[in-house]
DNA sequence: CAGTGGTCTAGACCACGAT
DNA sequence: TCGTGGTCTAGACCACTGA
C-alpha cells in the first residue's frame, strides 16, 4: 500500500506538491503532521520538515505550532528578484562595461532625499550623478546621495574613476535597507543622459542602506523604456 | 578564549555576519569549514550547515564542496516582492475591494500574446479586461488571456461576478510560470480605465503560467503612477 | 494543558569537484 | 583522490498556542 520510500527532503517536497496540485490536499485543508508524514514516507521526521518549511518559505503552506499545517489559501507569489552589481549585470549580458560619472557636488539635499535617508538638515551629503555604459551606449542613471558623517573617507574617493556602486559596495557596510520599484517620467536630464526622447516611462529602483541607525547611502537608478526585471516562479 | 556557546543557528548566523561586516573575514576570503566552526561555537556541524546555508541562500555567501565556504565578491541583493492575489493586496490597506470586467470575448491573440504563451495560431483563447478598484477608485487594470483548451471550464465561467485573478488561483494549477516587470506608457484605453491622464508612466507587470507543457494564461497588469512596489533588504 | 512545529545533537554516509 | 559541504537518521527537548 504504501510507496516506495520517499527519503530526500525534495522527494517528499515533490509528493506534497503533487498532492496539491492534484487537490488531494486543498486550500485552507490541513495536512498530516510531520510524524504521520515521516510515518508514511519512511523518513525522518527532520527530512519532512525540511521539505514543509521550505514550502512554507516559498508561501505555498502555512504553518503554526500547533494549529498544524495547512495549504495556503490565497498564496502569495514570491517574486524574487537579483539585483546585482551593475558592472556585473552588463558584463553577464556579454556587454563591454563603461562608466562616466556627469556631476559630483557636496550640498543639502531636498526634502525628498532627506525622507528616504530620514536626514537632519545639517547632514553633509556627497551628491553623485553617473551614467552606466553597455558597450558605450548608456544603460542606467545613478543618482546617488552618500551620507559623508557615516562614512568620511568617501569625500577623498575619485568617483569619477570608481563607480560609487563598487566603492560603496566594498567600503561601506550595511546591516539593512529597503528598495522600492516605481515607474516613473524621465526626467529631462536623464532623458539625455540616457540619450533618448524625453517622453518615455522609466524603470526606477530605489535603494536606501543603512549601518544600523546610520543612513549610509540613498541611490535612484533610473533604466530607460524597454528594460525589464524578470524571474521564474 | 572561546566565546560563550553558540547554539543557535540564527546565533551562528549573526555572529558570522559580524565577522563579515568588521572585515574579519573579507570578501573573496575562505571562512574556516563546517566541523571548525562548530567546534568554535560549541555546537553541533548541522546548527552551522543551516546557518551558512541560509546565509548562502541570501548571496552572502558561496559554498562549493570540496572548495569551501567564502564570503561572496560582488554580493546579488535578492529582492523579494510579494505578489499577493489582488483583492488581498487592496483589503491589507483596509480598503474596500471593488472588481469590474469591462471586456469579455474569445479572440485569436497578437503576435506579442502568442509569443508569451508559446501559442500556436489555432490555440483558443478567451480575453479580458477588467479593472480591481480600491474604494472604488480605480487601482489597476488586468489584461488577461486564457488557454481554453487547457481548462475549458474557463468559458463557463461568470468572470463579470468573480475575477479571473482569483477563479484561476482556486481553479487552475500551474507547475511554473515567469514575471516580468517593466515601466510602459499607460495605452490610451488603460488610462481611461484608471481615470488619469494619458501621459502617465505605469508600472507593468506581466505574468505567464504553464502547467507542464501547456500554457494556463497569461495576465498584463498595469498600475498607475505613483504605484511602488516595496521590500526589505 | 497538550499537541504541533522548531530546533539541536551526534553520528553516519555520500556527491561533488579541486587538485 | 580525498576534503568539503549536503543530507539523513533517531532521539530529544522546547516554545508556542489553540482548545
Amino acid at each position: 500500500m504504501s510507496p516506495a520510500a520517499v527519503n530526500s527532503w525534495q522527494a517528499v517536497q515533490e509528493e506534497v506538491l503533487r498532492r496539491i496540485r492534484v487537490r488531494a490536499w486543498k486550500p485552507g485543508e490541513m495536512i498530516p503532521n510531520e510524524a504521520e508524514l515521516a510515518r508514511e514516507f519512511g523518513c525522518a521526521r527532520a527530512t519532512v520538515n525540511r521539505a514543509l518549511r521550505t514550502l512554507a518559505e516559498a508561501g505555498v503552506l502555512d504553518r503554526k505550532r500547533r494549529a498544524g499545517t495547512r495549504v495556503t489559501l490565497q498564496p502569495i507569489s514570491k517574486a524574487i528578484i537579483d539585483i546585482p552589481v551593475i558592472r556585473r549585470e552588463i558584463e553577464d549580458r556579454n556587454q563591454r562595461y563603461g562608466y562616466a560619472m556627469t556631476f559630483r557636488r557636496i550640498e543639502p539635499a531636498p526634502l525628498s532625499v532627506r525622507a528616504r535617508l530620514r536626514a537632519a538638515s545639517d547632514m553633509r551629503l556627497l551628491h553623485l550623478i553617473a551614467v552606466h555604459l553597455a558597450d558605450a551606449r548608456p544603460y542606467v542613471v545613478e543618482d546617488r546621495w552618500i551620507n559623508l558623517d557615516a562614512g568620511p573617507k568617501a569625500e577623498q574617493v575619485d568617483f569619477s574613476r570608481i563607480s560609487a556602486n563598487e566603492w560603496l559596495l566594498a567600503n561601506a557596510p550595511y546591516t539593512h535597507g529597503d528598495l522600492s520599484i516605481s515607474a516613473e517620467h524621465l526626467r529631462a536630464e536623464e532623458a539625455e543622459l540616457l540619450d533618448i526622447d524625453a517622453s518615455g516611462a522609466a524603470l526606477t529602483i530605489t535603494r536606501t542602506t543603512w549601518n544600523g541607525a546610520q543612513a549610509v547611502t540613498t541611490v535612484r537608478l533610473s533604466y530607460p523604456p524597454g528594460y525589464r526585471l524578470n524571474t521564474a516562479l
